[in-house]
DNA sequence: CCGAATATACGATTATTTTCGTAAGACAGA
DNA sequence: TCTGTCTTACGAAAATAATCGTATATTCGG
């Protein structure tokens, strides 16, 4: 079993990436209306930088069409995961329970009633 | 009141505020001794990276001897909450809840009993 | 007073990320 | 078939980040 290559995103990266996870399949052109909602660029910026996710191994394509249809190559969990380490290290001291409570006291931003019986739960499951 | 420019600081940036956050006042030599259990960079990069970022206004310095003086001139937590809500944003599709998931099962971190105690305290609290 | 150590300033280089112009091939409709 | 549109490929510029070398000033021990 190869070792994972842990590979951070860029910034554009990541929203395509974004795009990508919830459309699961997508082309160029369909990425790039989706990122049109929230920043201005042009079609072949999008294409360079999916190109380039490719050749990272970010992306995978199905290039057998003229018209290439891309997938994301690393799964949307393992990239949160990866990125929340880093933001542990870099921002939290090494502490995710500093982390979560900040991100828990986020007075913009209430988790519901079901949200927190969720956490709940997962909390009791990490007591015993 | 003026409004607070949020800036987003760079990696190599946060490395340093963290130690300026740790020590409250510190020279650059200090942050750079600091640095060098990380990183392995020259002293007059760290230097510049700290110029650099009196220029943005991230750190406040103190110039009125020779060996300057520097502190954060952005707070903690503040940096935090703002970089955590770019990172739901961009990551975890708004939700903090999904964060604080992934955070909590991080296997490599358990947190401690204690620390958990501490987040069903303020679950506790949220929840009613 | 002299020299070594240490400080900041500053420019330049390198690396990385983002952007876009242009070319060339494929395709569809008139 | 011709023509306009859409596609990918490619190169390179522009923007941002990080690194370091060198110059110059200050301080301190002797």
């Amino acid at each position: 079993m190869s070792a994972p290559k842990l590979i951070k995103p860029t910034e554009s990266e990541l929203e395509i990436l974004q795009i990508l996870w919830d459309k699961g399949l997508a082309t160029v052109r369909e990425v790039h209306e989706g990122l049109s909602r929230i920043k201005d660029a042009g079609y072949t910026t999008t294409l360079k930088l999916m190109q380039i996710m490719h050749e990272k191994g970010l992306v995978k394509r199905d290039d057998s069409m003229r018209t290439h249809v891309y997938q994301a190559a690393v799964s949307r969990e393992k990239t949160q995961k990866h990125l929340l380490s880093k933001m542990i290290d870099n921002l939290f001291g090494g502490s995710p329970t500093q982390l979560v409570i900040q991100a828990l006291g986020d007075e913009k931003r209430k988790a519901s009633p079901d949200e927190l019986e969720r956490i709940q739960a997962l909390l009791d499951s990490l007591k015993k």
